[in-house]
DNA sequence: AAAACAATTTATGTATACAATATGCAATCT
DNA sequence: AGATTGCATATTGTATACATAAATTGTTTT
């Protein structure tokens, strides 16, 4: 009995925090378009609930920077550009880099081990070729990463970032030709985490980041053709 | 009466960010204390508002991790722990080391007379002894190395952060043994900055924040006394 | 026909009402 | 006495109602 309160409350989740999440997937994958107003009661009938949860899902957006608020004028989904997008990978790298350097610090034996095993998984994640079989295998090698950094608020952040950049996410994972690289940057990463090699591990991750960039601003200016 | 319409929608602010502004601030001067619950009704009256600006505001402060969720039973004001603030530390060292980066390879003739103006600003500022005219011209000082890194995401996450230490800053101002290495290590930032130096100015700023760890850590350390 | 103004509509901002759930206390049972 | 159940209360979660401002439309006037 106690058991079956527990998982009640476990799962138990406020329509905001659905609305929330339902809303963020819809920009972050573009199926709503930046300058797309946010209409309350549209969205409200659409998802069947009241005003309420909208709104309060809404003020969640707003700090997240994926909607803009014009007062008296309601929300809309916030413009990505090209500027804005290397702000963030710019903000990010920094991050990734932290984390490295404080995952080589702080790593355990046992967290080496996963990391490694995490590593082989990734590369043969990319032989299925199913986009998000790679995209899991990628999030696990540098959830172990962030674990290992000790660091839950860097870890809140960088991952934060990492969603504002989701819908190109995909575009990236699904260019087969980059795959090989990837392997071997996370390769580079692995390594140099397990041996401590601070220098070399943020080189490693910055390129890593890098080369992300590159897509997603190759991406961006595809779009807006 | 035209005049008075057009101010009153300048300034004019949904209630939402007046109850954020107003609880935030309760927050982070310790007006409220960690693990105090928030009350809706109780708040609505006490700030003469309804709950929905008071909820929408408790959206915002959750999303910022000031304060905790527990479903169906409200919000509390987040615990600070020793932990925590070193985390949220961890993270603003490197990002103030990459706004000096990025200040030095983009700063420009005029802003380096800023700097150096802010800088001496401050310095006198020190010489008043008030602790709000010395963190006020901190602050500027800081402003325009972040204006100079030209990425507004940057500057907002920093700030973010350096709010979160917000109710410590004053107690690190206050102490007047700390104003000369304080100003010391505002030239030197300058300084490097100035000069383009990369390596230097992230040194600097590192030793700065540290600094400012240090007197934090001692802080909370005498508080749980 | 163009501009200005009034009326209407639409949508946000705010308040309140209603529903569901958790908490505390007292009465009851073992 | 201690545990348990039931009820009253307090509080959150959600929906709706009302107020105000912005946008739109249509009409009138020049």
């Amino acid at each position: 009995m106690e058991d079956f309160k527990q998982t009640m409350m476990d799962d138990f989740l406020p329509l905001r925090d659905v609305v929330f999440r339902t809303l963020r997937q819809a920009i972050l994958t573009g199926e709503m378009k930046p300058g797309e107003r946010l209409l309350e009661i549209h969205l409200a009938n659409k998802l069947g609930v009241s005003r309420t949860p909208i709104r309060e899902a809404i003020r969640m957006l707003e700090l997240e920077g994926l909607v803009i608020m014009v007062p008296r004028r309601g929300a809309q989904v916030a413009q990505i550009t090209e500027k804005s997008m290397s702000d963030v990978l710019e903000v990010r790298c920094a991050l990734d880099e932290l984390a490295v350097e404080l995952a080589c610090e702080r790593i355990t034996e046992e967290e080496k081990a996963e990391l490694l095993e995490a590593c082989e998984a990734f590369e043969k994640a990319t032989q299925t070729k199913q986009v998000h079989v790679i995209a899991k295998a990628d999030v696990e090698f540098h959830d172990i990463i962030f674990k290992a950094a000790g660091n839950p608020r860097l870890t809140q952040m960088i991952n934060n970032l990492a969603e504002q950049m989701y819908r190109y996410r995909f575009e990236y994972i699904k260019d087969e030709s980059q795959h090989r690289m990837l392997v071997e940057e996370h390769r580079r990463i692995c390594q140099s985490i397990s041996s401590g090699n601070v220098a070399a591990s943020k080189e490693a991750i910055k390129e890593h980041i890098e080369n992300q960039e590159k897509s997603i601003i190759r991406q961006i200016r595809l779009e807006r053709k």
